[in-house]
DNA sequence: TTAAAACGTTAGAAATTCATAAAATGGACA
DNA sequence: TGTCCATTTTATGAATTTCTAACGTTTTAA
């Protein structure tokens, strides 16, 4: 389950329903609203969780641009604005406000998922699997960690401990819990190992090495500062 | 107070209550339904609010996996579900879905509860375990000391220490008492020892220190003044 | 008032713990 | 088999923490 929601705002049931569709296949969460003012209250109410809002320009109580300019006093969140032909003299005043693409009806659903996939793709983190730590990047698809846009290579033991203090962040993890989740639950050696890895790991990651922070008597903590 | 509420689904009257007192005891605000599509409207109207979902399987009118796939189309609040034993075949089918975790019944409430807090600290960061001392707030999970909204740095014992004396806040400690706690039971110095780190933490809060109370002939006490 | 007891404070010794480097181990692969 | 590399272990010194013992101060009770 994708944890990504795109809220469709278009008067017409329709017309939601179609984009409902396509979407939901691809694993997105939808949230639904028939006007401008829905919108915004639907909006404000799962700010957190909305990825992306399509947005019909011509609806009832509350147009399409009005609706924009009040979501963007508080939300930097990608729209796309859906326009019917012989709108565009608009675009460049929408652009100016923060629009992120236009698609024009009547579109074909494959435009639509596409522009939306690329935009989520540059906007959402969490589809591309990348966590950002204070400026190091740990991409868990790629297994590959980034420090200041520098890639560093990282053996596996080093990859699994940094990434478990840093799924961590702010908790102090102890020798045990630490030997128990990166090395096999049953490992049998010396926990000062772990150490001996640190040590690299606070090496190769340079001045960032101080997020690993020495808890003495207990282990060691990730936090950025 | 916490505003953690968990919505309990389940059709038989008596589990929901038996579940309810247990959770209301935690702390934890409830809200009920008795079948899936009551469930599907509570959730709807308090979305928001609802941090997770036990979620029974067999119900009338909906089912737990109807329901469970009607919220996964918008929300991804953690989902439990209650199970009767024999139903484990549906498992993985679930975790697809999103299921977050299963309890099969009869369960301990012990386990209920327990399970309940594991997925409710990772999923809802406003129940961070900070606890505050009348100023002195302490991080269980960071270990750390933050006085005034300073953080004091403190080594193992002097954390320990004041943690549990308070813990124990309003409550004289003996020096046996405060040995065999945080101390090993089996420690063979000087009880004169504990002195020494009292004085050094009263010393690190600064005018809190007048917190830790001397109970003359007896040992220490924490209270607020 | 005074001695005894309990606690506060201090400094330094002792013990623990960690960082580091370097050597040993062990597995993968040519 | 030998080489390479990741990993683990070991050794050493440094840093920190903990403990102890001694002395000072306060409280208690005779």
């Amino acid at each position: 389950m994708s944890d990504i929601t795109v809220l469709v705002v278009d008067d017409e049931v329709r017309m939601r329903k179609l984009i409902k569709d396509f979407l939901m296949q691809k694993g997105y969460g939808i949230l639904e609203a028939g006007d401008g003012e829905e919108a915004l209250s639907v909006f404000e109410e799962n700010c957190n969780k909305i990825k992306l809002i399509l947005l019909d320009v011509m609806m009832p109580k509350l147009d399409g641009w009005s609706v924009l300019r009040q979501i963007r006093q508080s939300s930097k969140v990608p729209i796309i604005m859906l326009t019917a032909r012989g709108e565009e003299q608009d675009e460049l005043f929408g652009f100016e406000l923060g629009v992120d693409e236009y698609i024009s009806k009547p579109f074909s659903p494959k435009i639509l998922v596409a522009r939306v996939e690329a935009i989520l793709k540059r906007t959402s983190p969490e589809l591309k699997e990348l966590k950002d730590y204070g400026g190091i990047v740990i991409d868990t698809e790629g297994r590959t960690v980034t420090v200041d846009g520098k890639q560093i290579e990282m053996s596996l033991r080093e990859y699994e401990l940094l990434k478990y203090l840093a799924d961590n962040e702010g908790i102090a993890l102890s020798r045990d819990k630490i030997l128990n989740n990166v090395w096999n639950y049953d490992y049998y050696g010396d926990s000062r190992t772990i150490d001996s890895h640190i040590k690299k790991i606070r090496h190769k990651i340079g001045k960032k090495g101080k997020y690993i922070q020495t808890i003495r008597g207990i282990g060691y903590k990730f936090e950025i500062k």
